[in-house]
DNA sequence: ACGGCATGTGGGCGCCGTCAACATCAGGAT
DNA sequence: ATCCTGATGTTGACGGCGCCCACATGCCGT
């Protein structure tokens, strides 16, 4: 198994070189960029040597979303790393559902091809599996999620009346900002506009969460330094 | 310009027959199912005929979605009269914002096929375009948004400062409930779960902003009968 | 009566996905 | 060492697509 069998028949690597001319592909060009034909050109290869390797054109568009759907669980877990770090257990659980958040828009603007291939071929999402099972947890935005909710009923921010759905009204939002932005009516907006437009909504959801249990909100402290 | 033309060399009212085929199978396949050629030989006429009254296959999209655009609108207009026969002017203001996002996600879910034609070449939203001047008032689903919200300002129920990016968090939360719904990782979610779903999310929003001027709120209010 | 112009036709080009038949090669069984 | 088998890659073909071309048709105003 030759790291580069140099230029021979048989091409090696082609599953893997494939999907890397995808994703960058998908990057430049979004999901309806992707041609095999177009790969394989690419590659280098003749059209149809991909069809050893998936069964059609949506094989191959399902494994870019599972590597889009890995590298979207990385910028947020990157984000939440951060607000770890706060010491305030109320604040800090607070500031992890907003760096989820945070993240998930982040990729989704850096990314906007790998976002919308991401979505043509998502997983159908498991209704709350397994909360307390093994499950991969925290693997899958879903459950990163959905971890942050739990964490805001652990310290009192959120009433568990209010936990209910939460995770489809909190996902429901952010997609949304996010598929209005990258491909939607507000895809001409400036950069700073989407920011403070973003940091609104997301304050909005923190707001709406502290009166489920009235908690005291200081305005600028979920976004600011401290 | 006789109506049925019987079965001439020129059609008569092609572009509008196109029109009505595009509809039906956007509504059957959505946009990708949307092929020049397929329409041509729907409507009995040839390849090529479309060109003679749209540019290109976009062309011919933007006129769906313009149509599923007046559609939406509609679909948001009469759930907004039902909530105009409250009498009390707060409760009134709150049901006006809870029924535009009903609307807008009934119709989503209704009609997936427009809804997804209608967001491929939605126009880009104007940022708050002339809010007291004519500018063919409530005649978009922005526009009726931010008319909702203005009057939630106007009775009090929300704070001017909240009132501020409240159309993009409002529109992003129905919007990627929506989305997520119909074409995303919940898609295969029952009627029932989505309609518990959609209720909460709608409710999370009218809490949220009750916070911003600490207005009182009952449970059930919102959504119950009186 | 006629001529111009909008409208519809037919053919062709280069994309695409996919199927079928054939070519090449690596590695285990003999 | 040889051969065969299965994995991998190639060539060719079919139908569908968007779009450009040249050509045909017939309605309308002059």
């Amino acid at each position: 198994m030759s790291p580069r069998p140099a230029a021979s028949y048989h091409h090696g690597n082609l599953r893997e070189a494939l999907i890397e001319a995808a994703i960058d592909v998908a990057r430049e060009r979004g999901p309806d960029g992707l041609a095999l034909r177009d790969l394989a050109r690419r590659v280098g290869v003749s059209h149809n040597a991909a069809y050893r390797h998936f069964a059609d054109r949506d094989a191959l568009v399902d494994e870019v979303a599972g590597r889009g759907l890995l590298a979207l669980t990385g910028a947020m877990q990157a984000r939440l790393a951060v607000a770890d770090r706060v010491a305030d257990p109320v604040l800090r659980a607070r500031r992890r559902l907003g760096a989820a958040g945070h993240g998930y828009v982040d990729f989704a603007l850096a990314e906007p091809g790998l976002f919308r291939v991401l979505f043509t071929a998502y997983p159908t999402a498991p209704d709350r599996a397994g909360a307390g099972g093994a499950g991969g947890a925290g693997q899958d935005p879903f459950e990163l999620l959905n971890a942050c909710l739990d964490d805001l009923v652990a310290v009192g921010f959120l009433a568990p009346a209010a936990r209910l759905h939460a995770e489809i009204t909190c996902w429901s939002t952010v997609h949304g900002f996010a598929v209005l932005h990258v491909e939607g009516p507000m895809r001409t907006a400036s950069p700073l506009d989407r920011e403070a437009a973003l940091v609104a909504t997301l304050t909005a959801i923190d707001r709406g969460y502290a009166a489920s249990t009235g908690a005291v909100v200081t305005t600028g402290e979920l976004f600011g330094d401290q």
